[in-house]
DNA sequence: GTCTATACTTCGATAGAC
DNA sequence: GTCTATCGAAGTATAGAC
């Protein structure tokens, strides 16, 4: 169509091959840290030659992207079906809690340190995430009978996120301390307004 | 001393170029993440030749656990400084939210994904941390007349940290909805307790 | 449309000169 | 004790064979 794309070669679509090493680029992610997520790697996790990974994907970070894409879709609707449930707010922290998704979450943030594009996708998402929790709060919170002056929507939401963020990376690193103690206060203020 | 030491050569211990290293390599961590920070990459922001780093750090973890114990010895000491203060919370919440510390944190947590060496010395920093802040807090909200069954200094702790931490990675990525509400709220909490 | 051969760059680390 | 010359491995990406 454009003859002015110098698209130096094609790259295939919806292609087997594809999910595959999407697949092995988020194995490797979780396992290893995104340092870990080259080429090399990456092709090897698949089973498939490096130089395919660029067959698929033009350059790292549209790999990259296309990872962080795929689960961040995913986290928006889990987020959407948690927020439509019986009891909102507790689905909502049993999946910001034991979603493998904020490991993820965590490797695509500090990669998004020296990545331009990525961090404006990442962003863009998180806004998304955030403005869906803030709607819902609004609700439930005034339905609760919160003073919504003392304890704003987006206040609760930012509350939320950080504890179980913080939660679980330090679960990764190994510490605990508080921990216990801090879920269980956010946990009787989730039972209260659920009801 | 001991013959059976293959030490194949000497690493200067308090040398002049070892502090500039140092620098340089931390520079490069904010700026540009930790992927940047290659024996390469230190040795030119730091005006020296590449092989340089390999003299006085014998590999490049070693190079970031003394860059790291290096700013946790520091924010250690200031921790304990905020804490002695007349408005002790007050004092550790300004710290906690502009310290640029908490860049290099992230930075480092996102290093120890894959690195279990560095992961053990963050965490081992991170309980000296928190048990500095639970000691603290434990004084402060029992004069300030809260119930701990209700709100353990161990919550209280998680929770600042946790909401100070994400607010400044959320405003790095760019992301500040319900950043000023949250923290309103929690400055009223912390300006109550000082009291 | 799919994959391979290969170029070029940069990496951490070592051996050994001064 | 300080620094340099250099190695082998791994990195991304491209050109072109099938």
């Amino acid at each position: 169509m454009d003859p002015m794309t110098n698209a130096r070669r094609i790259a295939g679509p919806q292609a087997k091959n594809r999910a595959v090493l999407l697949d092995a680029a988020e194995r490797l992610l979780l396992t290893e840290g995104y340092a870990a997520v080259t080429s090399r790697r990456v092709a090897a996790e698949a089973g498939l030659k490096p130089q395919l990974v660029h067959y698929y994907f033009a350059t790292m970070d549209d790999l990259y992207l296309a990872v962080f894409r795929r689960r961040a879709e995913e986290g928006l609707a889990r987020q959407a079906a948690a927020l439509a449930s019986d009891e909102p707010l507790r689905a909502l922290w049993d999946f910001s809690l034991d979603d493998a998704g904020t490991a993820l979450t965590s490797e695509f943030v500090a990669l998004a340190n020296h990545r331009k594009e990525i961090r404006s996708e990442i962003a863009r998402y998180a806004e998304r995430f955030r403005a869906m929790q803030v709607a819902a709060l609004a609700g439930i919170l005034e339905s609760a009978g919160v003073d919504t002056t003392a304890f704003p929507p987006g206040a609760v939401s930012v509350f939320l996120t950080s504890l179980s963020r913080v939660v679980i990376m330090e679960r990764t690193l190994g510490l605990t301390a508080g921990h216990d103690d801090a879920v269980t206060v956010a946990e009787r203020f989730i039972e209260r307004l659920d009801r």
